[in-house]
DNA sequence: ACCTGCGGGCGTG
DNA sequence: CACGCCCGCAGGT
């Protein structure tokens, strides 16, 4: 004889041995019975079960044993060894509610772990045409309190019920979660394989040198400058960091208390002070290696970082990455008619290019990507910010392209031709691949190039273009001297707080100015700008726009490498310095000193450094 | 890195 | 005391 199931849900047992006739879909027991029924058969496993639901498993059921759900539940501590407990943690949307391609909603699945799901907010939307961020929508299913699952074993079967309705669509199951992390890695790994993009006569070229590694500040500390832009300690660069030295320190001292006092408010007490000594000694060494004198007060980091924050005084720290006005530009203005989207270029000349880097435009990997935004002047792909310490080429390619023939090829440091005096580099500052040229050489190279090419535009009136294979350049820019991206003017104050105003980034009108304006820099030439500074600065302001594009209370922060998320809720002013915080490179800075990857394990697992060897290069993630 | 279960502890009603 | 919730630990994948 065999028994009816009472439901679809239900599952003949293999080998029923009791003979009561309990149905295994009744909802006759609770979870905390001391007497639970026992059927003839049992359920099959529901995964989305919702409202309040009963289903008897038995242990040979593989998702129910594992207390599976297609909801993202968490374990909740209910103080009953014997029943476990668990709690819904609602769905990941997108703060836009914006729509995939495929006309699905954005419902990601919560991370169970808090650690990992607090990272998961705020991150962009994985729309890639959505400017939204990822935001949680909890569950309040069951009497305004999270919908909860109950599991209690006994007797070989295994007792299931769920109390409350989701009020939330269903979240993404955790098997295509893992597939979309899968594909995702792939998707960067080989992003990450397939290198830049020659464009030059790439037969001619030598091996792309690989250099990641920038000037070693010391142990934790290394610069962030781009490999051959690095002009850390070198005779006759002069670096903005150390010329600047009352703002720098605040500067420094405000990323050490910002990541200090996430560590603090994360990591329990013992720990915390274990961890802020470890830290401080990462301070102290920053310190010493960057010739900074003391420490500073948080009170003075804090007044600093407020007043930046009301005032604008950011203006003294970055220009605007699509108006960059030189000393040319009033005349180039000028002459231009006024098409509405026409702007500075990063090198300072009036450009009807639509990219220019906007401020409020939102960018995605492909607007990170500059070889397509400028594909004449830029040959290389970052996706990521620790990619800029990877690069394999200098940032300009006309430099690349002039120095193509003097490249070394095996010889592991070529004499300076500059006649400077060799300095031997500390041992720690060996450069590991023996093939590789020395930044050494190619900041003589950048020199030089410098120098040629002011002379050329002192001595030559014609419009002859000194660089040797520029024949196919139609770009105006090319025939002018080659400038580096180091050779970019500040900005002129009166342009600057009409771009930066109510501490917004708000764009300012974008047709060329009608009046002659007077051009008079703030800073004189001696001023090198980092190459780095229009991506330092476009990727801090990605962070601060995403960031508060989240209500206030709903807010939260993660950032990449140096800090913790910052809990909600978080103001404005919080969003900011969390933006800055969370990356290492202060976009002031021609020279940026940065707790490095090599310290980063620290920051994140209290259980000590991970080894430089993996950290150095990239991010964590 | 993350999942999972355990359990101490805290606040609230 | 029941309950919701936070946190850290430990073992596993
Ligand atoms: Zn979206
Ligand atoms: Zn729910």
């Amino acid at each position: 004889m065999s028994a009816i199931p009472s439901s679809r849900h239900s599952l003949k047992l293999s080998m029923p041995r009791y003979g009561s006739l309990q149905k295994a879909t009744g909802n006759s027991w609770d979870i905390n019975d001391g007497v639970l029924p026992v059927p003839v058969q049992v359920d099959i496993f529901e995964e989305w079960p919702d409202g309040h639901t009963h289903r008897i498993y038995t242990g040979t059921q593989e998702e129910a044993s594992r207390h599976a759900s297609g909801w993202a539940m968490r374990n909740t501590n209910n103080h009953n060894v014997n029943i476990l407990k668990k709690s819904c943690l609602g769905v990941l949307v997108c703060s836009e509610n914006c729509t995939l391609e495929n006309g699905k909603k954005v419902l990601l699945r919560p991370a169970i772990c808090d650690k990992a799901r607090r990272k998961q907010l705020g991150r962009p939307c994985p729309n890639v045409s959505c400017r939204g961020v990822l935001t949680l929508k909890a569950c309040h299913g069951h009497a305004g309190y999270p919908v909860t699952h109950f599991w209690r074993h006994s007797s070989g079967l295994i007792y299931f019920q769920g109390k409350g309705q989701h009020d939330h669509a269903k979240p993404q199951t955790k098997a295509s979660t893992d597939l979309q992390l899968r594909r995702t890695w792939l998707r960067v790994a080989r992003r990450r394989a397939s290198g830049t993009n020659w464009n030059v006569n790439r037969s001619s070229m030598p091996t792309p040198p690989k250099v990641p590694r920038p000037v070693h500040l010391g142990k934790d500390a290394v610069c962030s400058c781009p490999p051959f832009e690095c002009q850390c300690s070198k005779p006759g660069f002069p670096s903005t960091y150390t010329s600047r030295e009352p703002l720098n320190l605040v500067m420094e001292s405000f990323k050490m208390e910002k990541t200090m006092q996430h560590t603090k408010g994360i990591l329990g007490k013992a720990e915390s002070s274990a961890i802020l000594a470890s830290q401080s000694a990462v301070a102290n060494s920053i310190t010493v290696a960057s010739s900074l004198s003391s420490s500073l007060s948080s009170s003075a980091f804090l007044a600093e970082s407020n007043a930046r924050f009301e005032t604008n005084a950011y203006k003294d720290c970055m220009f605007p990455l699509n108006r960059c006005p030189t000393s040319e530009t009033t005349t180039v203005a000028k002459s231009s008619t006024s098409p509405t989207n026409s702007s500075y270029d990063v090198h300072g000349a009036w450009s009807t290019w639509p990219l220019s880097l906007n401020p409020d435009f939102h960018y995605d990997s492909t607007h990170l990507d500059w070889n397509k935004l400028m594909p004449d002047q830029y040959d290389f792909e970052i996706n990521e910010p620790g990619d800029i310490l990877s690069l394999d080429q200098p940032l300009d390619k006309n430099l690349v392209h002039n120095m193509a023939q003097k490249l070394p090829t095996a010889s592991p440091t070529p004499a300076s031709p500059k006649g400077e005096a060799e300095r031997t580099p500390p041992a720690s500052d060996v450069n590991p691949d023996p093939n590789l040229p020395s930044i050494d050489y190619f900041l003589a190279e950048q020199q030089k190039a410098k120098s040629d090419a002011a002379a050329n535009a002192s001595t030559e009136e014609n419009m002859i273009n000194q660089s040797p294979r520029t024949e196919s350049h139609h770009n105006p820019r090319s025939a002018s001297s080659p400038k580096t991206l180091t050779e970019l003017n500040p900005i002129p104050a009166s342009d600057m707080q009409h771009w930066l105003s109510k501490g917004s980034w708000t764009q300012p009108e974008t047709s060329p100015p009608s009046e002659v304006r007077t051009t008079t820099p703030t800073h004189t030439s001696s001023e090198a700008r980092s190459a780095f500074q229009p991506y330092s600065t476009l990727y801090l302001q990605t962070l601060y726009n995403q960031s508060r594009a989240v209500p206030p209370d709903q807010r939260c922060f993660h950032g990449s490498n140096l800090t913790e998320s910052c809990p909600p809720p978080m103001s404005d002013v919080e969003a900011y310095q969390c933006a800055i915080g969370a990356y290492p490179c202060l976009p002031n800075h021609s020279i940026n000193i940065t707790l490095t990857y090599n310290q980063g394990g620290n920051w994140q697992s209290p259980k000590g450094p991970v080894s430089p060897e993996k950290s150095l290069l990239g991010f964590a993630r």
